[in-house]
DNA sequence: GGCTACTGAGAAAACGCTTTCTCGACCGGT
DNA sequence: ACCGGTCGAGAAAGCGTTTTCTCAGTAGCC
């Protein structure tokens, strides 16, 4: 299975003192080349420049980290169930939009996941050593414990999605669920639909939460009471979703539109729909919540509400690196937008 | 500023001086212990124990790193076309998969994206600098620079899948594509199919390549011509599958069954197949690939291959952990395993 | 001309750790 | 007693940066 290939052993790297050699000022000299620069004549940082060039030299994190006491990198914190992550493909989005927001500023971003207790404890050291800057924490459900062990860390940090604990002054950049759900509900109305049911996410998640009550918000808007028959919470799975929409049906037969708060679950409702052979949108109009790939597969393809990945990584680094730079946590809430399919 | 200015002293982590005061005994033999204590007698070796356990001692990393000269963490290079990846479910179990098991040797992992020319500029150098110890790298279409980029850097890696490139030589870890496409083919003739048709990957990535190579194996060992109007192509994506299903159907009106070379571009099959009218599996067997969440989601539920991403992420990692301690590259090629739903 | 003020740059002190190197102590064998 | 050998542990030399601190040189200003 093995032979053994002498790797071509990599020859040390050159360090600030070749460069200051080459350049023949002195490392201090390189140095201040290398932070921009201040009190450093423009021949100096010519010879320095045309050094670091021709060495092909490139800084030691590890020398820098251990002189100026910053890691520099920054943590993608999964603290959620990861299989409930993982699998989203909203996810995806958001760690490929850190990673690309932190490359910009040449923070690598260092992925930790701490879902059981095992992990928590084995990834605590690492973050009250302050191995890295900051923590991008995905994490929502109620009381999450990570929330309290990086405050007392000392370690700046960033909630994706409003954290639902006790603890306040925790900055966080979160989607408008509320707004959202509120738009979505207008939209089922606008076409005429009375009866409109829902399927909430779980009520430990500030989505599931704030959906729900927008939708309670636009009925009591228009007049209609809540008939607590049409209400239903799943947990974000397609199977809860085709499962909950089994029972409002049961329910509350004569349903004329539902919002769903996600188009897994969306999608799980389409199938019991169907099996029911209620025709969508004819006799059901369905709304979707989060615009993933699958809203765009289903049959038929889903009305949705997207959430702004991008600007909610964007805007979570920026707040991170606010942070780490010394200001005070905030919080930012961006507005959802909605795509208009077959279903609705 | 003449007086003494007093500066809040941050209170910085204890150091390995701090344990070695508290222990009555000198920094090096504090550094033996966390070392697993060599010459080192109990007596010592308990007092320093304490001691950590007592300050909440924490190794700095950075300073670790300087001496030993290396890097302590790996990288995890998405070298592909990022939404390929991001959104691939595929991707998400290796990711985790391999975050967890670098975890179990305190390696921390460093998400780094190189799909473009203008990233992989930026990227270069950090690696060449041996900012980490080794990369685990996720890419496979034919040619990948990074693979010749990683080589000249002297940096160990083990590539997700068999690279493509003209270089041999190259550490890696595959599932068994091509035996599990015959396996899958197997199942559909084993059903009493015989117009089997495919839409294969595209034939730039190795899984793409290998499952067709698959496809047309079966058929030739059960004394089957290929009919080439029975090929297709597509690209792993959702739309690709509808599209080459209708092909395949405006060509071949009486095939009786499909291997589809991944799950989302199966359940566009499926859907071009609804279109016109055949049922599934009653008309036409449709068999997948990948046992994405999509498959179980479809109607009917996709019969399809699982790949072993489990073991994959974990082989993967204790491949490159060996190149790391010096040992030279090598393939392991694992198997897939069929998931026999309804569609097939 | 004699101050101060500023600029550019070298010398050197950290930063926290690993790893020699050295040395005393102790052991058994001659 | 003497001697090679082993073992435990302190002293100290770095690892590659950043950041003082210091100082020479040069203006600027009365």
């Amino acid at each position: 299975m093995t032979g053994t290939t002498p790797r071509p052993r990599a020859k040390r790297p050159p360090t600030i003192h070749d460069v200051a050699a080459h350049a023949g000022v002195s490392r201090g000299t390189v140095s201040r080349v290398l932070q921009g620069g201040h009190n450093v004549s423009p021949a100096s940082r010519e010879a320095v420049d045309a050094a670091i060039h021709k060495l092909g030299y490139v800084v030691n994190r590890a020398a820098r980290s251990l002189v100026t006491q910053r890691a520099g990198s920054v943590a993608f914190l999964l603290s959620e169930t990861q299989d409930r992550f993982f699998a989203d493909p909203n996810f995806s989005t958001l760690l490929r939009g850190c990673t690309q927001a932190l490359a910009a500023h040449d923070l690598p971003l260092v992925l930790i996941t701490a879902a059981t207790e095992a992990e928590r404890r084995r990834i605590t050291p690492f973050l009250s050593a302050h191995h890295v800057d900051g923590v991008l924490l995905i994490s929502s459900h109620r009381g999450n414990p990570m929330v309290e062990h990086l405050h007392r860390a000392g370690l700046p940090f960033v909630c994706c999605g409003k954290p639902l604990g006790r603890r306040r002054r925790v900055s966080y950049v979160a989607a408008d669920d509320r707004e959202g759900a509120k738009d979505m509900v207008r939209h089922l109305l606008g076409s005429g639909r009375r009866r409109v049911a829902t399927i909430a996410g779980p009520q430990d998640s500030p989505g599931g939460v704030e959906r729900l009550a927008g939708y309670r918000e636009v009925l009591a808007e228009h007049g209609l009471a809540v008939d607590e028959r049409l209400v239903e919470v799943g947990d974000y799975s397609w199977a809860s979703g085709e499962a909950g929409m089994q029972r409002l049906l049961a329910r509350a037969p004569d349903l004329d539109a539902v919002f769903v708060a996600s188009d897994l679950m969306a999608d799980g409702a389409l199938t019991a729909l169907e099996r029911t052979g209620r025709r969508v949108p004819a006799d059901v109009a369905v709304g979707g919540f989060d615009d993933s790939p699958v809203a765009a597969a289903a049959h038929p393809p889903l009305t949705t509400m997207r959430q702004p990945w991008d600007r909610i990584s964007e805007t979570m680094v920026r707040q991170l690196l606010a942070q780490i730079d010394g200001e005070g946590p905030a919080s930012v809430i961006l507005p959802t937008e909605l795509v208009v399919r077959d279903s609705a």
